[in-house]
DNA sequence: ACTTGGCAAGACACATTGTCTCGAAGGAAG
DNA sequence: CTTCCTTCGAGACAATGTGTCTTGCCAAGT
């Protein structure tokens, strides 16, 4: 399968987490809070795993001193958007209508989950209101 | 990475797309569709994809005289919901809410996508109001 | 000089994925 | 019965992705 080259494995997702917490971090850090009590080969595969993402543009890193620091260039919504992408994209010809209509119809949708989509449903009239003001 | 062993890979949702549009069908057939001028090779090759989706859970077998006839066991919906749910659990702890905020919010929603939120969102609230009704 | 810590590069084992090869079974036609 | 054709199951195979680990180098501090 030619998979997508712009997504995040489990591991590097794992990363992402803990990069996302601090914002800005070095190897050390997080393999500090990934691996309590990691080895040196822990140390090597969290390099690894940046490396990896700075591939993928996830991450940037910055040298300072004799250490990189690590910033994030994408956040968990962006990361979202991007799965949801790609199932609208392999299973819906691209259109992410279906998406919603299965999240709407799902019958796994909690009371909070209800209250939060009509929430977002005001939201979303709001902001439908203004644009067609601006035009 | 522990991948989700529920779900098809490309080549395996190619058939299994052939297979809704047929229904029922023999390896054969849905060669013939998937690879016009196939060789031996291009059956062997739907046939092995066809016996992972079996393990799957996604296809079932019936053997009729000589052939082997097969029959979708999910369709296009069931697998939108499977790959959503997995990007809430990989992504949103579970929720599916935060997958709905980012529909909602998507910049890239059509005015044909916008109408249809609409009338989803009437043919949900419909649906809260029955389902209050019956408690 | 020695130790420590970080670095880049690459080897690695393992699983997945799509494809292909092989030998056997079984039915139809001569 | 023999031949031919189709399908079958089982497995081999290369390519790739993934997570881990090893190695050797370098810089800083003691």
């Amino acid at each position: 399968m030619v998979r997508n080259p712009y997504d995040a494995t489990e591991a590097e997702q794992a990363v992402l987490e803990s990069l996302w917490s601090k914002d800005t971090a070095t190897i050390r850090q997080l393999t500090d809070e990934l691996y309590p009590n990691g080895t040196a080969s822990n140390f090597s595969t969290v390099q690894k795993l940046l490396e990896r993402l700075e591939g993928k543009g996830f991450v940037e890193r910055e040298r300072r001193g004799s250490a990189n620091w690590f910033r994030p260039l994408v956040d968990r919504h962006e990361l979202i958007g991007r799965r949801l992408s790609a199932v609208a994209e392999s299973l819906c010809d691209g259109s992410l209508t279906p998406l919603l209509q299965h999240l709407v119809e799902a019958h796994d949708l909690t009371a909070q989950d209800r209250k939060s989509l009509h929430t977002l449903i005001e939201k979303f009239d709001e902001k439908k209101k203004t644009k067609s003001k601006e035009r």
